[in-house]
DNA sequence: GATGAATGAGACTTCATTCAT
DNA sequence: AATGAATGAAGTCTCATTCAT
């Protein structure tokens, strides 16, 4: 496993691409990003924004109309571009090869992904405050959810499953019971429990997919 | 199983129980935990509560010294008297008896769990809400938990290893290989994905771990 | 003629009946009323009226949800009852009654009406402000407006052709002839342009519109 | 009668001759004046103002300090340059002519004068509203309008009256009296009430203004 | 205890104006 | 001369909290 990849490095990447952001609007969206994830969205106040991006408080609305604009200019991207992207190289890297075991399959997906999860919990938080209490952004993050899984992770289980290397269970249980694993460590990362190193969790994590997945 | 238990049905036992609530206090606290669960806490005004207690403003802050202490009540016997209580019960219940296969073991726990959980999810959205930016609440939630999975989760798994019906994993992965499964449920539940039945799913999830978690 | 009918008047009467303004809400209405006409709407913030309300600022928005809305809240009691209450005050004593000449007719109205748009100048200011860019407003004023004439104006005029005491022209040209010369009125005092007195205007007015009017 | 004199021609023609102005800050003129008056001085933002003019905001501030500069710019030609010289241009015209009678006199003023104010409600919307709240301007408005009436319109009808063709009414009677008609056109339009063509309104006004002024 | 009008601190937002390019 | 991003003062508005009744 390469160092894990950083949702925030996607995210910088998404923004200097993407639109014409002066240097200041992006520090707007940083500095949202950080305070958002310390603090919540409703705990932010514009002016903490401002203060931390180094810029005036005029300028965060030069570009976002009001406060939730700018949460939705954080969480459009990722949606849009981040999810799917990272989506389609894993896809590519991790899942769509040539797996002659369900152990190397899982042993692939699962690495890739908890690093990539424990990397990123703070970035998780905003995205999930924000869909917690806000309908319209649950459905389009299902949208780009169930397509995301239905381009990668499905095709690549149904072929696991015509190698008889996994259990006749539905496809999207397989995927319950793949992302439960990703929860299960989150929960215990977010809740600061008893500590029990990643690499271990993840040996665990896939012993006990190997065997409960199999047929 | 019987009907699933409700949180909300412990929660009012305890309010009616312990403290000489009057019936407005009463109508406040349920009033708060429907609004905080359905619009989030930011997202309540105590003129909200107010209203749908059908009590005046004032009225809140007659017992509550303020928003925040409102939480607290409504979260505070959550830890303090609804979780232990409910462990108890579900311990005695549930958990600590002479399982002879680890299958029983599970499709006793995670029948009444799944339940347990897909009949308190808003509930549990405010709990999760409180706690995901309150260090302090947190902390004690985690202090109720390990207290509750050390007396009941604990001595029922170890002693299903002595059986040899467990495999040699830590108590504290088990655990959280179980737990992961339920917030799997949630976050299905939670972001409406396809339908599929709980039952179902609980078969699944059990033969699953059955398997994944067996020596 | 006794003294002039003042609108603030009515306006204060019309509060006080009405609805359930409190003491400091009544306070609010006032401010804004003299505030709007002295320097505009756009020109008055809300800390202006607050402070010449003697109240909290938060009081302006506990009844009126935003300013414009305490505009409106001014406003429409003068269309919906006091134009109409004057109208029919201003009818039954001023105008149909049994006029023997055109001249009888137009003193008894044009004095009336006179003192009454004098002594109402930075009323009428506000009204009209208000109606300046506000299409749904305008509109509403139109209703009212047309109606009041076609309860009291019209009728009078129809009778007063009858009696052959006014030339054949059309009704709305002929409240357009009337109308105009308040107008006219009002544009003198607002230019505040070389003084003349209100009773010798009304003279010249009267003796102008007796002979062009009649036959 | 010829086509109604556009003050919006004067404008653009006064705007050629006088100042070197560049092209862009001739749009910044022409857009800033239908906006007010579309919307209102207040109303108007300058982004607004630099949006339809095509140009950048800070362009806007070349020429024109602020935004107040920018009406004053607006409104001074109209004082300065248009009105005297529709004054002048009027009173050769039209109204310092032999005239035999008074109805000859009254339909060429009247006529001229009404279509005027029909074709440039709009622009007398922001002088309105420009010197509806600033005593400054409607000093200076006073100025030039009362030179105006004493150099073109007392001339005539004092010439009038020496004719005994006006009766015995003072001079800022008759002008009050005249200018009303036309007000209460304005108001019509103004409130887009029962439509009335114009020619008719001026035949009705015509005919009351020449028996009601006759001696 | 209960009420609900009143409060005011502080949040969000606007927009005329500036200034580096 | 022109640009347009940036500014920040000032305005609108929200809402947890207080308090006289």
């Amino acid at each position: 496993m390469s160092e894990p990849t950083q949702i925030s490095t996607y995210f910088k990447e998404a923004m200097t691409e993407n639109r014409n952001l002066t240097e200041k609007q992006k520090q707007i969206l940083e500095a949202s990003l950080s305070l958002f994830a310390e603090k919540g969205f409703a705990n932010t106040t514009t002016a903490n924004i401002a203060q931390r991006a180094d810029v005036a408080e005029g300028t965060v609305y030069k570009r976002y109309a009001n406060k939730q604009e700018l949460l939705r200019a954080i969480i459009q991207p990722f949606l849009a571009v981040v999810l799917p992207r990272m989506a389609t190289e894993f896809g590519a890297e991790r899942v769509n090869l040539p797996f002659n075991t369900l152990r190397d399959f899982l042993t692939s997906v699962v690495t890739d992904r908890m690093h990539f999860v424990m990397a990123n919990i703070s970035v998780i938080k905003v995205l999930f405050e924000a869909l917690m209490y806000n309908v319209e952004l649950r459905n389009k993050f299902k949208d780009v959810a169930t397509k995301a899984i239905g381009q990668i992770f499905t095709p690549a289980v149904t072929r696991l499953k015509e190698q008889h290397l996994v259990a006749d269970i539905p496809n999207d249980m397989v995927f319950q019971l793949v992302i439960s694993t990703f929860l299960g460590a989150v929960y215990r990362e977010f809740l600061d429990l008893s500590p029990r190193d990643v690499n271990e969790q993840i040996t665990f994590i896939i012993d006990t997919l190997d065997k409960g997945l199999r047929p």
